[in-house]
DNA sequence: GTCTAAAGTTTACACTGTCAACTTTAAAAT
DNA sequence: ATTTTAAAGTTGACAGTGTAAACTTTAGAC
């Protein structure tokens, strides 16, 4: 009943990612975020131009957490080795965090609509360009290929997992049985592929 | 005005396929599909049990199609290369139906829930398996996670394009500039990536 | 020629994003 | 100290959504 609520819009985003990670972006509306915000059902529009813009500012929030999981990950003189654990560390964190992966990465916002939310994507890319540039001594390109290639495969890796928990619990291959093993082999491949990048 | 439109049901599973295939996922309605079919508002009902079971009808005909793509790649001598073209149609394929793809992997769909959705997706995945087990000599768990590992890579190089054609247009890498740059690029990485798989 | 079930229809409901118009209130201007 | 104003709330409305219920048409089985 009070107006004036104080922080309004950070509260906002964080019912949002709160109900989006428990609960999937599906079903989330800003009028149930606002409801549990305890707050009318236009409210939000004080803070957000649209409900894709408050979104905007939820995956970006996931970006932040993403870039602060990544950093716990020191770097070491094996800088190969580095470059695995960030991997896994991608990985892993795509499959704690589902439903909000799903907003950061395929949920259809044009990104360059918000540049807060650009600007928190590369941050996050950047800490496993920075990884590779330890092993790299050859030429820019390379670089940037050899960033797309490892990218795609640790991203591909997580879609492919993701997609096989959702499909069977019969029929599944021995990588998918154990977590324990999940993560075995994942460092394995992992491993297998930094070796098979060429970096003249 | 006639009741027994005669095939509705397919008619309905091929406009929602059109109407994704230029719109997008996001803005269809079961209403707006209903109308282009000159059908009233709640016909679909009598073929589908929900908006979810229609989606799920499109996902199997954009699977449909995609194998049909995929068995375009006739095998030849050149079982490696083989392999690298089928990666380099997963990707075609998906560039040129962004959308459908969008619902085929992005949609949160329990496939397990929908048999056809989930043997057509098989079969696609199927035809990967193929090519790779002409290049194998080794145990089937090998077999398997050099399945996964490849799709993996593919998968992700199709996404991070993706995202990356979404982001910008000013500090585009070399390798997203000239669509004949991606697909040399391509077939190099995927090239690459095959020859360091271990089929032991 | 009647019956029935499949395949349509209309009507209704709860829920959604968002707009317009109104109200409260903290702080700036006088 | 009082007035003004703009930010941050409110209510009410509208069109669009998925879908349930009850009704109607009609092709084919008996």
């Amino acid at each position: 009943m009070q107006y004036h609520h104080g922080n309004l819009r950070e509260q906002l985003i964080f019912c949002a990612y709160d109900w989006i990670s428990t609960n999937g972006i599906e079903s989330i509306s800003l009028r149930k975020i606002a409801k549990i915000a305890k707050v009318s059902q236009t409210a939000p529009y004080r803070h957000f131009d649209s409900k894709e813009h408050m979104l905007a500012e939820v995956a970006t929030l996931g970006f932040g957490k993403f870039s602060s999981e990544m950093s716990k990950n020191k770097t070491t003189d094996n800088t190969a080795d580095d470059l695995v654990k960030c991997g896994v560390t991608y990985i892993e964190f795509g499959l704690a965090n589902e439903h909000i992966i799903d907003l950061m990465f395929n949920y259809p916002m044009k990104k360059t609509d918000f540049p807060e939310l650009l600007a928190a994507a590369d941050k996050a890319f950047g800490m496993l360009l920075k990884r590779l540039q330890h092993l790299h001594q050859g030429n820019a390109d390379s670089l940037q290929l050899n960033g797309i290639s490892m990218l795609a495969y640790v991203h591909g890796l997580l879609a492919i997992i993701r997609i096989n928990q959702r499909i069977d619990t019969s029929a599944q291959t021995a990588f998918f049985k154990a977590s324990s093993t999940v993560k075995d082999n994942l460092e394995k491949m992992l491993g297998a592929f930094v070796k098979s990048l060429d970096f003249s």
